[in-house]
DNA sequence: CCGGGCGTGTTGGGATACCAAAAGTTGAGG
DNA sequence: CCTCAACTTTTGGTATCCCAACACGCCCGG
C-alpha cells in the first residue's frame, strides 16, 4: 500500500533516514563506520539539523549506536544480539499470527490469500524482488488482522533490524510454502498449529543471519 | 541561567525530555494539550533544539503524537489503546519472567529476593514511594535475569506509558503478594505456573487504568 | 619496548537569526 | 449555516557561531 501516492513534499529528514537506512541495510556502510554528521550533511547538502534526526531515528531502530559528543557509528551485531533478536521476534510474530487467526474475516483472508499467490507465482517465476515484497505485504496483512496498533509499532521497528539480518532469505519457494502451511492453519484458527509453526518458519530465516555471520560481512564477535 | 546544578554534565535535550515526560506523567500536561517548541522553548530557557529532540523521543515512547508541520498534541489513549498495550504487555512480561525462571542464578535471586523483601516492607509501613521503586527495582532485575538486551530496549520503551497508564498502582501489599507467588515460581523454575501468573498479575494493574478511564482524567473515546 | 599522560584537532550539543511552506484560524459573503 | 479566501501560527530547514567533551597521536619515562 505504500507509494500509491507521489510524496508531493517529502520532508528532508525523512528523506535522508530512508539513505541512511538503505546505505546499512544495503551494506554500503559497514557496520562499525563512523557516521559524521558534518560530512553526511555535505554528501546530501542539507543542514546537519536532518541528519541528526536521521541518527536518532536510526538508533531508535537499533542499526546505529551513539554516545553524547561522539560521533556514532553503524551497529556491529553480535552472535548474541542476533540470538535475543530471534528470541523475542518469535514471541512477537506468534502474537501476531494467533491474534489474527482470532480475529480474521472472510474479507481478511481473501487479501492474505491473495498475497500468498502473488508471493508463490513470483517465487515460480524466480522474480526475487516481487516475492520479497509479496511476503512482506503478508506479514503486513497479517499485522493488520490481528487489529492491535501496539503491535504494528513494535514491528516497524524491528523491521529494519530485520531487513539488515536476514536481508536476502533466497530460497523463495521454501518461504512460499512456509507461508501456506501458516495461511491454513490461520483460516483454520488453528491457533496451537501456529504455535508451532511459527518458531519452525522463523529458523529458516535464521539460518541466513548465521550465514551473514559466517561470512564476516557485518557482524562482530 | 535557569541552571539547576546539572548532574555532572547533563544534556539540556535530555534534561528537557525528562521534564516533558513527568508533565506528562504525572498529569501537569493534559492529553490534547498542544506542545509548542518555541513555548516551552522559553519556558525552560532553551534553545528550540533540545526541546525537538525531546518531543521526538517522547513520541517514540508513544506518549506523544507528532504530525508534520503543526504542534504535537499529548496522546489522547482510547480503550483499544489501553487493550493493544495490555494484550502485548502480557507476552512481554510473560517473556521475561519466564526467560529468568530458566535463565536465573544464586545471585539473581538473591538480588530479586532483597528488592522483594524492601517492597514488601515499605508495603507494610505504607511507604507509598519506596514500595514503586522497589517494584520498579524488580522488575528491572527481573529483565537482568532474563539475559536478553533487547527485551530491556522494549521494556524502555514501554516503561513511559506504562507509568502514563497505571500511574498509581494503589493496592500495595496486593501488589508484593503477587511479586512473592512471580519470586517463588522463578525460584523452582516453574514456567507454566509463570504463565499463568503473569496475565493474572496485569489484570490487577489493567483495573487502575480502567478506573482513570472512568475519571475522564486522561483518556478519550 | 611498552604504557600512561598530555596537548591538539575533531565532533556533537546548543544558541541565535532567519526563511519558506504548510498547517490552523478567522471572517466575510453566499 | 456553510464555504472559501485571507491571515497567522508553527514547524522544518538553512546558515553560523561557540563550547565542552571526546578521540587520537605524540612524547616521555620506566
Amino acid at each position: 500500500m505504500a507509494g500509491a501516492m507521489a510524496a508531493s513534499t517529502e520532508l528532508e529528514s525523512v528523506r535522508v533516514t530512508r539513505i541512511l537506512r538503505d546505505d546499512i541495510v544495503l551494506g554500503r556502510r559497514l557496520p562499525g563506520s563512523r557516521l559524521v554528521e558534518r560530512d553526511i550533511a555535505a554528501e546530501l547538502n542539507v543542514s546537519r539539523l536532518p541528519v541528526r534526526e536521521a541518527i536518532r531515528t536510526l538508533v531508535s531502530e537499533g542499526v546505529v549506536v551513539a554516545r553524547p559528543r561522539t560521533w556514532a557509528v553503524v551497529r556491529e551485531f553480535t552472535h548474541r544480539d542476533i540470538q535475543d533478536f530471534a528470541e523475542v521476534r518469535e514471541a512477537i510474530e506468534t502474537l501476531i499470527f494467533v491474534f489474527a487467526a482470532e480475529r480474521h474475516d472472510e474479507h481478511g483472508i481473501a487479501r492474505l490469500r491473495g498475497a500468498y499467490e502473488r508471493e508463490l507465482a513470483a517465487a515460480q517465476t524466480e522474480d526475487s524482488e516481487a516475492a520479497r515484497v509479496a511476503a512482506a505485504e503478508f506479514h503486513e496483512i497479517a499485522v493488520d488482522l490481528a487489529a492491535n496498533e501496539m503491535l504494528g509499532e513494535l514491528i516497524a521497528v524491528f523491521l529494519t533490524r530485520l531487513r539488515w539480518l536476514f536481508g536476502q532469505h533466497d530460497d523463495l519457494l521454501a518461504m512460499a510454502d512456509e507461508h501456506r502451511v501458516i495461511l491454513e492453519a490461520l483460516v483454520e484458527r488453528d491457533t496451537e498449529a501456529l504455535r508451532k509453526i511459527i518458531p519452525e518458519h522463523l529458523a529458516s530465516g535464521q539460518a541466513a543471519a548465521a550465514r551473514r555471520l559466517a561470512d564476516g560481512s557485518g557482524v562482530m564477535a
